[in-house]
DNA sequence: CGGGCCACCTGGCGGC
DNA sequence: TGCCGCCAGGTGGCCC
């Protein structure tokens, strides 16, 4: 599921039964999703409260007082519930509070990844050293867009998915933040005009403002925290919509391959 | 180093 | 109803 937005989404809805409490218990029920958990993670954290939720990209970050910071990835097809009302296939990751809530962690694909890094040193762990820019913050901008792709000779779309060119931006909301932007998803990065780029950065934090603002997007069965969904899934213009009329130009929406990953776009309004 | 390809997994869907 | 191929929100290793 998650990009930037549903995964903000999980982070807001985590706090409320995480922060300022302590974690009673926590139930492993194999041992590692896409990595293996770390060495005695059920130690380091019982016992330990959580002091502060961040984001970081596409990933959730819980300090706790024990100078360690819990590192949630959702990968694909990761959730959280908390107090779900029935067991499900796939829950893998279980953390009791003392504040009486239970917060489950189910990930059919496994591809999601928990690990800690040492409080303060995030960045030297190798999935933040490299990377961008948080597309919401004040330091990414059309001066910095321009920088970061000014060698690139790889397809604007393919460039977006790049975290290390910009953080959290993941398959949907770069196909979204192009056809707001009037870009072709084919165009070569360096060849973006100052007013493009500006344009597009322009897009990317409306669009992605939007999304959280609705509660993220709801594909297949993601859900919110509470179990209910996210409603952005229905603001998509491009996403998904093979065949259908854009409503701009009137034509119909395409659906390309750009590095494995399905684009979609407008060719008339995108050029 | 840049960039393409593929693996990692499970499950839903459409076609036959 | 069942089987099969294809597709899915991400990441990273390998290879050229």
């Amino acid at each position: 599921m998650p990009e930037l937005p549903e995964v903000e989404t999980v982070k807001r809805g985590l706090e409320p039964a995480l922060l300022n409490t302590i974690i009673k218990t926590v139930t492993l029920n194999r041992p590692n999703l896409r990595i293996p958990f770390p060495d005695r993670l059920s130690e380091r954290l019982e016992g330990k409260k959580c002091l502060n939720l961040r984001r970081r990209g596409k990933y959730i970050w819980v300090d706790l007082d024990s100078n360690e910071t819990l590192v949630i990835h959702l990968g694909m097809s990761g959730s959280f519930t908390i107090n779900p009302t029935n067991k499900n296939k796939h829950d893998h990751f279980i953390l009791e509070t003392t504040g009486g809530n239970t917060l489950v962690y189910n990930d059919p694909r496994r591809f999601g990844m928990i690990f800690l890094v040492p409080t303060g040193y995030e960045n030297q762990h190798p999935a933040f050293a490299h990377m961008g820019p948080e597309p919401l913050g004040n330091d990414f901008h059309a001066d910095y867009l321009i920088k970061a792709i000014k060698n690139k000779k790889t397809p604007i779309k393919t460039a977006l998915l790049d975290q290390t060119i910009i953080a959290g931006i993941g398959n949907i909301y770069a196909c979204e933040a192009l056809y707001l932007s009037n870009i072709s998803p084919l165009k070569i990065s360096q060849t973006l005009s100052y007013e493009q780029a500006d344009l597009l950065v322009q897009s990317i934090k409306s669009v992605l403002n939007a999304a959280i603002n609705s509660g993220g997007s709801s594909l297949r069965d993601h859900k919110q925290t509470d179990g209910s969904m996210g409603y952005f899934q229905h603001s998509f213009k491009v996403y998904n919509r093979e065949g259908q009329i854009c409503p701009e130009t009137g034509d119909k929406i395409v659906r390309i391959s750009q590095s494995g990953r399905s684009t979609f776009y407008c060719p008339q309004k995108q050029r």
